[in-house]
DNA sequence: TCTGGGGTCCTAGGACCC
DNA sequence: TCTGGGGTCCTAGGACCC
């Protein structure tokens, strides 16, 4: 017998009687996408660098080498890998086909990254089949129209998709059943959580935590006095499978960067001043194209011994000039100068966040086209844009002159 | 393990206002 | 005049993710 048991409202979020939470994770991507368009490279270990080992294949993961490592130390792991350099074009392009399946596959899609996403597929059972039955098929499709493998989970949760996709990797599918969260998750060690990096783990060694499941007999007072308040009550609920959020579109980014690694053993202010220059230029330009404005300029350093420090100032005004940014990031650049000089350089970076006032209450002035409903449809449209489709309901419109414009109520 | 570039979120202290 | 407590904004730093 299946029916849906009656649940109070409040626990919908909470608590699915199914799982149809996926997540869509891309295999390897970057070298996938290289082996892909060049049949010399399948089957073989491919790194995409160079410099720095940005993706590697399967292949060449059997011999250690990951991503984030340096290239002579990828190359001594596995010297017979092919080092290929970045094409990020032919990466935007994939990315693209791959996200209209995903489209095509259900409603609501949540985008993580380039290459992967939440995908909500619940009521979609009696014409497009089962969760699993979708997964299959969005696999197939994914497959068939970008060329590229890709791993699915699927479970009740968002967190526990992504385990899931996680555990199955490469170019598999996991579905964990309603009932056997826990059983699945209790075992893994607690670096498979989301959020769970080095230095946290490390404070859970100390505690004797080494698994998902003893992190959960801990409970919460404990985890929050090892690892603050925010991180131990979340650590606290995804370790019981707690985990609320229901998948959403994404709403707008929250800041424009752009950094790059600099020397500065040369000991040339006018070197860097013009890296600076070029970091604001490429920032600020982006910003435009975006039609985004913001408030806060950082200026960020990393010295010689991998320390960082920022700097950061507040405009009275949200902006995407060029001008009066390079002007902050050079007063900036100037107060750090001393601390530059005595401990050297190895990037510089330029973040503006803050956009358009960011938590404040937002103005989003558009041009009045007019009557009827397709200015109040640009209104909406560019909220949903900005910050999702959730967003929508909490902006409140304002007609006047000369455009109409939505104030979006802070959450 | 000698390290790229793009992001997100959280914490904590100080300034300031009421 | 002295004082308390709360809220918001700004700045700096840390951790984490892809």
């Amino acid at each position: 017998m299946h029916f849906a048991a009656r649940r109070p409202v409040c626990e919908r979020t909470f608590v699915r009687s199914e799982a149809t939470i996926l997540h869509a994770d891309l295999d390897a991507f970057y070298a996938s996408v290289e082996q892909r368009d060049d049949p010399r490279l399948r089957g073989r270990p491919v790194i995409v660098g160079p410099g720095v080992v940005l993706a590697a294949s399967y292949e060449a993961r059997a011999y250690g080498v990951r991503s984030a490592m340096g290239a002579a130390q990828a190359r001594r792991r596995c010297p017979r890998a092919i080092v290929v350099e970045a094409r990020w074009e032919a990466y935007l392009d994939a990315s693209k086909v791959v996200f209209e399946v995903f489209a095509q596959t259900a409603p609501v899609v949540e985008k993580l990254s380039i290459d992967e996403a939440f995908l909500d597929v619940a009521g979609l059972r009696r014409f497009a089949g089962s969760p699993t039955d979708i997964a299959a098929r969005l696999r197939r499709e994914v497959r068939e129209k970008a060329g590229l493998p890709i791993t699915v989970g699927v479970a009740t949760t968002r967190l526990l998709a992504k385990v899931a996709s996680g555990v199955a990797k490469p170019d598999g599918l996991l579905v964990v059943p309603p009932g056997g969260e826990l059983a699945f998750l209790h075992p893994l060690r607690v670096e498979r959580l989301w959020g769970v990096g080095p230095a946290t783990a490390a404070k859970l060694y100390d505690r004797g935590v080494t698994t998902v499941g003893e992190a959960a007999q801990l409970g919460e007072p404990a985890l929050v006095e090892i690892l603050g308040r925010a991180s131990g009550r979340r650590l606290h609920a995804l370790a019981h499978n707690r985990d609320p959020r229901p998948v959403r579109m994404r709403r707008g980014r929250r800041s424009f960067g752009s950094q790059s690694a600099f020397n500065w053993s040369s000991r040339s202010h006018a070197a860097l001043d013009a890296r600076v220059v070029a970091l604001v230029d490429r920032v600020t330009r982006r910003m435009r194209t975006a039609g985004r404005v913001g408030r806060t300029v950082v200026l960020r350093l990393r010295f010689d011994d991998f320390t960082r420090a920022s700097r950061s100032r507040t405009l009275s005004r949200p902006t995407a000039a060029t001008e009066p940014i390079l002007i902050t990031v050079r007063e900036l650049l100037e107060a750090a100068m001393p601390m530059i000089r005595r401990q050297g350089l190895t990037l510089v970076g330029v973040t503006v966040q803050n956009l358009d006032g960011d938590g404040a209450a937002v103005q989003l002035e558009l041009p009045f086209d007019g009557p009827g409903r397709s200015a109040l449809d640009a209104v909406l449209d560019d909220v949903r844009d900005r910050y999702g489709s959730d967003a929508v309901t909490r902006a409140a419109l304002l007609g006047g002159d000369p455009g109409l414009s939505a104030s979006l109520l802070p959450e």
